[in-house]
DNA sequence: ATCCACATTTAGACTTAGTCTAACCACCCA
DNA sequence: TGGGTGGTTAGACTAAGTCTAAATGTGGAT
């Protein structure tokens, strides 16, 4: 994994510590996590951080390209470091999986008259199988 | 169209004149509307409508598969009286298109090994070209 | 090393979507 | 006529997110 710091530097972004612990957080998790959710997980760490930086730090690496934000169920944006092209399948449980851009194919979104597509991905509901089974 | 009160009757919902009222818009509209919208279309017929009654009869017309509840975009829910499985398009300017199921094909869902997907779409984000040039 | 302009952080007020509560109303039937 | 039940209501409350204005930190010029 590289060096938050550097990315931040390649991003335009003033590497503050606050902005450093956020980063060290949510562009390697694979949570999905909600802004909250970042406080928290961050607070750990760097307790006094304050949830205003929090909220600034995501819109501001939103804005850089470093995340995405994405409305998927209702009550909160949830955070995606991953801004590749990949779809998503929502758990029954609330967490949230990406299926990779290539494991499903999405056929004729071009031929759609009177739209111009900017960009799209497939939604899933569904539970995860236990893997294998536990015993 | 059909009779308000008859598809509430059919659902087992009492026809109250509130929820007729509601009925009348959110089950013909095509507008995908927040709650909030719901509530400012039906005071215009109906002035003395509170917005709780608002939320609960939305909240009832889902739990009995009147409605769909859409988490599309950020900061609100939206409501769709086309139960069927369709897709979305969700316009730059925050209008929500439906993309009829068989316009495009989604391949492969069924080969996702490890998950059990009980519903899926596509959502779409781009703008809708305008009809026709207006001159 | 010091200074300063500017960027960053902060607490807490504010806004808005949505839920909850407890009183209130309307209809049905004894 | 008096409950009992449903439905409705205003307004309190919660929670996600933004905004403000003050405090603090920082890098570069001197
Ligand atoms: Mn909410
Ligand atoms: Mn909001
Ligand atoms: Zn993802
Ligand atoms: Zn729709």
């Amino acid at each position: 994994m590289r060096d938050s710091v550097t990315i931040l530097q390649e991003h335009g972004i003033q590497p503050s510590a606050q902005r450093v612990a956020v980063a060290d957080y949510v562009l390697k998790t694979v949570e999905h996590p909600s802004a909250d959710l970042v406080w928290t997980r961050v607070k750990a760490r760097v307790p006094y951080i304050s949830r205003a930086t929090v909220y600034n730090t995501l819109n501001l690496f939103v804005e850089k390209g470093l995340l995405r934000a994405l409305a998927l169920a209702e009550d909160s944006v949830v955070f995606d470091p991953n801004v590749d092209r990949h779809h998503h399948l929502v758990d029954e449980s609330g967490a949230i999986h990406d299926i990779p851009w290539d494991k499903v194919q999405v056929c004729n979104i071009e031929t759609l008259k009177g739209f111009e597509i900017h960009d799209y991905q497939v939604v899933m509901r569904g539970v995860r199988k236990s893997a294998r089974r536990k015993s």
